[in-house]
This record gives structure tokens, sequence and C-alpha cells, in this order.
DNA sequence: TTCTTAATTGACTAATCACTCAACAAATGT
DNA sequence: ACATTTGTTGAGTGATTAGTCAATTAAGAA
């Protein structure tokens, strides 16, 4: 398997388990099975293997956020698509969820967010909500605040989850999930 | 001023800054204006400031949550104020609460969760909650899901008015942001 | 004042850690 | 086949850093 993805996933692993500090790049590739050299072969240096994996975590994040959604019709279908993949895919990862919370809230994350791709999927995001911000679909606030209260409800979602994961299949649950978002974003 | 409670303000501004790992105790007896040696007077070891900072923040929140609420007759208005105590505090101390996220989402809190004092907190808080969920004032949910969700839609808030501080003297705003919560919270 | 304890300093040390590099292996191209 | 690039190793290095400690000062008690 590919030496480069090992790195990442152990350090995911590792930094979500330990942090960031108390993660030597020994320890990772030790995880990785790999030897230690190697890690500085596919990453300048530690901090740059930090940031490379911010950016692949929240571009495999934001992609899946808009997957299969050409294949609803309605609005409402489309933007309730948009929740669901959201909250299934930090529920199917909540390692890499949660380093992207982490990092998030240093200011290191800066340095990474002005990423090319990254732009892209939220200005494809930001044009689709803006989409039904004018159709009054939903509240008109800013791009960011609505983000952010997305990720906001998702992690309590999967804190809760992670506690009774047998409510994930509760279909009354999803649907009151749903409720709670729509209910928070309708104008 | 006390040369502990320095080294505490100043290791919250460089975590925040600069993450937790790209932060040498030197730098924060030197933000602090301390000698080098006087951070292991007053902790253990860098992992036992940490844990202690943690704590301490974590106190001073659950604390200003249930502040004044003796003052305040109706349940409804109790719960308003409950609200409003929790994202005030997280505004006027963002650095601080940034590095709740922050840490709240290491294994390391762990370590540090169960301490006493914020254990009977939460209790405090905990049986509060379920008065007025008896009262069928708000939904049945645990109280771990309520917490967070709650932690969720203020990160949004200090997110959104991080960034359009203005808005915050907006009496419409923060009808809404209660609305909000309310909406989120009714049964 | 004198004695005892606590606070404070900063040079020092032992350990750790990020990162290098020379050597080798595998793959790829010609 | 040979040459060239690319991947891989792990021992080694220099720098950094957590944590110590002997010495000094300040504070408190008697």
């Amino acid at each position: 398997m590919d030496k480069r993805e090992l790195l990442l996933e152990a350090a995911t692993k590792l930094f979500v388990e330990r942090g960031l500090h108390a993660t030597p790049t020994s320890a990772i590739s030790k995880e990785a099975g790999v030897s230690a050299g190697i890690l500085f072969h596919y990453f300048k240096t530690k901090d740059d293997l930090i940031d490379k994996l911010y950016v692949s975590i929240k571009k495999e994040y934001t992609s899946y956020i808009l997957h299969d959604l050409e294949k609803v019709n309605s609005d409402l279908g489309k933007l309730r698509l948009l929740w669901s993949n959201s909250w299934n895919w930090a529920l199917d990862n909540s390692l890499k969820y949660k380093f992207l919370m982490q990092f998030d809230n240093t200011s290191a994350s800066e340095r990474v967010k002005n990423h090319p791709e990254i732009i892209a999927k939220y200005e494809m995001f930001g044009t689709l909500i803006q989409e039904y911000i004018n159709k009054e679909l939903i509240k008109n606030v800013d791009l960011t605040f609505l983000m952010a209260s997305m990720m906001g409800l998702i992690t309590s979602m999967v804190t809760y989850l992670t506690q009774f994961p047998e409510k994930r299949q509760d279909q009354v649950f999803i649907e009151q999930a749903w409720e709670m978002y729509y209910n928070y974003l309708k104008p």
C-alpha cells in the first residue's frame, strides 16, 4: 500500500489520540510500519505533514458533502442530502473529523485554509447555498456562519452517536436530526 | 501579580496561537515575563500545566454558566440566562474558549474530564436540565448531547461574531440567536 | 532580630526529536 | 543490457527542549 497514505493514516490516529505535541515523527513512522526517514521523503517537515494532512482530510470531507447531489431533483431534497452526506461522513470518519475540529481551532489552520482546491469546493458549496437563499429556502446568513453551524450541529451528533451508536439506525432519530437542522436554517 | 496565573494566561495565548506542539515551556515563561524555572515550581511537568489549564478554564466556564441564575424567576427565563451566560462567556473569553474546543477533541482530555469540581458543576447543571425536561420545557435528550449541541451552536456564534463584532450589539440578532437555540431544544 | 520556609532565578544537563545522508533496492526508461 | 531516476532504510547529528538544581532573595513566624 502507498506509504504516503499509511503515514497520513497513522498520523491521524496518533494526533487525535495523543495530540500533536505528544506525537513524534518517529511514532508516526513506527505506527505506519515504515522507516523513520521515509516520512521526510514525502513531507518536507513535520509541519508540512500536518498541513498536508489537514488539506487532504478537508478535501475529502468537502468533496463528500457534494456527493450524489445531481441524483436528487428537488431543492429541499438536495439540501437534505447535503446535510446527511455531511454527518454520515463525519460519523464514518470520526477520527478524521476530530482532527479537523482540533486543527480548525488553531491559528495554524490559517496557513492552510486558503488552499485552492478547498476554496474551489467552498465556492461550489457557496453558490449552491446562495441559490437556496435566493429561493428563500433558507435564512440569509453568511457562508462562514452556515458552515460553522453545520459543523457545530454535526459535532453534537457525533458526540452523541459515538456514545449510543445504535441510535444511528433509528429512522425517527434521523428525521429529528434533519428537522433540527432545517428548523435552524429556514427563514 | 500571581505568577502562576501569569503563566496560565501566557500559555492560553500561545497554545491557541501556535498550537501545543509548537509552544516550548521557555516561550511560555518568556511571554509571562518570569524565569524559566518557576514554571516547574508551579507545575510538575508541561503536561501537568496543560491539564491544570484545561481544568481551570473549564471550571471558570461552567461556573459562569450558572451565574446570577437565582435572580431570575421563570423557568424559561432561567434557561435563557443559562444560554446567554454561556455564549457571553465564550465571546468575552474567545481565547480560552478556543483552547477548550481544541483540547476537547483530544483524548488527552479524558485524563482530566473526571475532575471532581467539574463533575460537581455538571451535576448541578444536569439536575437543572432534568427539571426542565420533566416540566416539558425542553426535549428529552441526554445531557452530553445537550452540552455538545450548546457548545456547537455557540461555536458557530463565536466564529460569526469574531468576523462581525458589531452584530453583537444588535438586539434582533440576540433574539434570533435565542430563538435558534430554543427551537432546537423545545419538545 | 533571627530562624524557617517559600519563591525565584538562570545556567546546566540529559533526553528527545526533527531532520540528514550515505548506502542500497526497486522500478522505469532506452 | 545498462543507465537513470525514484523509493527506502536506519544509524547518526545538531538543535531544541523539558526538567533539575544550587544559589539568592523575599516573606513569615517567633
